[in-house]
DNA sequence: CTCCAAATGTTACTTTATAACACTTAATCT
DNA sequence: AGATTAAGTGTTATAAAGTAACATTTGGAG
C-alpha cells in the first residue's frame, strides 16, 4: 500500500485521488468543497454500491464520530449529483459512486436484485438512439433515468 | 356520448372499456377484482398524468365519498401495477395508467419536467437492444426502468 | 486578513410507504 | 342459491425518505 501524505489518510488509492478530483471538479464548477462532503462521497466510495440517504447517514456517523443530521447528508448528495460524480438509484432511492467521475453523465445501471451489487453499461449508442426517438416526437430530453433489474452474473451462476 | 349500462357510469366510452378490459386481465391472472381497485384504476385513467399515491388517495376520497386510507391505495396500486396495467414512474414516485395495457411491458417515458404531462416511446428495438448488452455483461435483466425527463413538444414551443 | 456567498447545524415537519391483525368479500364449488 | 375460503380490505400505528426555515459557521476569492 503506497504512502499518501497529500489527502487525508485513506487505505486506498483510488479513492484518496478520486476525492482530489472530486474537489477539482467542484472547484471548477464554482461548488465549495467542505468536509461533509468529504466524509459522504468518501462513505460511498468505500461501500461501493447503492446505499440509502439513512444508510450513508449511519456509515458517516460512526465511521467519523459525529452526529450527522438527514438534511446535511441530503444536500451533500444533492452538490455530489450537481458534480456528476455519484447518482441516485430512482428505483432504489439510493445513492452510488459514478465508475469514471471524469466522463459522460448518462448512465444505464444494472442492479442486482439478489446481491444489491450494482454494474454499469457503457454504450453510448443506446443513449443517442434514446435521444433521437424522442426527439422525434418534439421531446427535448435533459436527463436519462435507465435502470435495469435483475440478476447478476455471480448471482445467476450461483443459482 | 354513448349510452353504457354494462358498467358503472362513466362519461368517457373508453375509460368503461378499460375496465372491463381489466376486469378480464385481473381474473385471467388469477387476481380478484374490487371496487378499491375500480376506483383507483378509473381515478388514474381520468387524470391521465402521473400522480402520487396521496393525490390519488384525495381523488378517490372526493370522488367517491368515502374515508380510503393509504394501506389501501397502495395495495390497489400494487395489484394494477402486477396487472401490468399501470406503471410506477420511479423517478417522480408517481403513478400513472399504461397506454395499450394489452401489449408489451417494457415501458419508455417521457416526463415534461414543466406540464407533468407524459409520453411513451414505442421502440422494441432498444428494449432489445438492453437486454443485449446487458446479456454480454452476463446480467440477466428482468425489469426495466426508462425515463426521459425534459420538455415535451407543446411546452417546448410555448418556449 | 477581511468578507460574504455558500454551506452547515438544528429543529421541526412533510411526504412516501409498510406492518400487523381483525374483518369482509369475490369467486369457486357444490 | 348457500357454504367455503383465500384474497382483499379497514384500521391503527409506525417506518422510511426527504425538505423548510433560520441562525451560525466557513471556504476561498480579493
Amino acid at each position: 500500500m503506497t504512502d499518501h501524505t497529500h489527502h487525508e489518510a485513506c487505505t486506498n488509492c483510488t479513492h484518496t485521488h478520486s476525492l482530489g478530483v472530486a474537489q477539482d471538479i467542484a472547484r471548477k464548477s464554482g461548488h465549495r468543497w467542505s468536509e461533509t462532503r468529504t466524509q459522504v462521497y468518501h462513505t460511498l466510495l468505500m461501500v461501493d454500491k447503492p446505499v440509502t440517504a439513512y444508510e450513508l447517514l449511519d456509515m458517516v456517523a460512526e465511521k467519523y464520530e459525529r452526529d450527522v443530521k438527514p438534511a446535511s447528508v441530503y444536500r451533500s448528495l444533492d452538490a455530489l449529483i450537481d458534480l456528476g460524480i455519484i447518482a441516485k438509484i430512482e428505483s432504489a432511492n439510493a445513492f452510488v459512486a459514478c465508475q469514471n467521475p471524469e466522463c459522460e453523465h448518462q448512465h444505464i445501471f444494472l442492479v442486482c436484485d439478489h446481491c444489491g451489487q450494482i454494474d454499469e453499461i457503457s454504450d453510448h449508442g443506446i443513449n443517442r438512439q434514446l435521444l433521437k426517438q424522442a426527439a422525434e416526437q418534439g421531446f427535448v430530453a435533459r436527463k436519462q433515468i435507465l435502470e435495469l433489474h435483475g440478476e447478476c452474473k455471480a448471482c445467476h451462476i450461483e443459482g
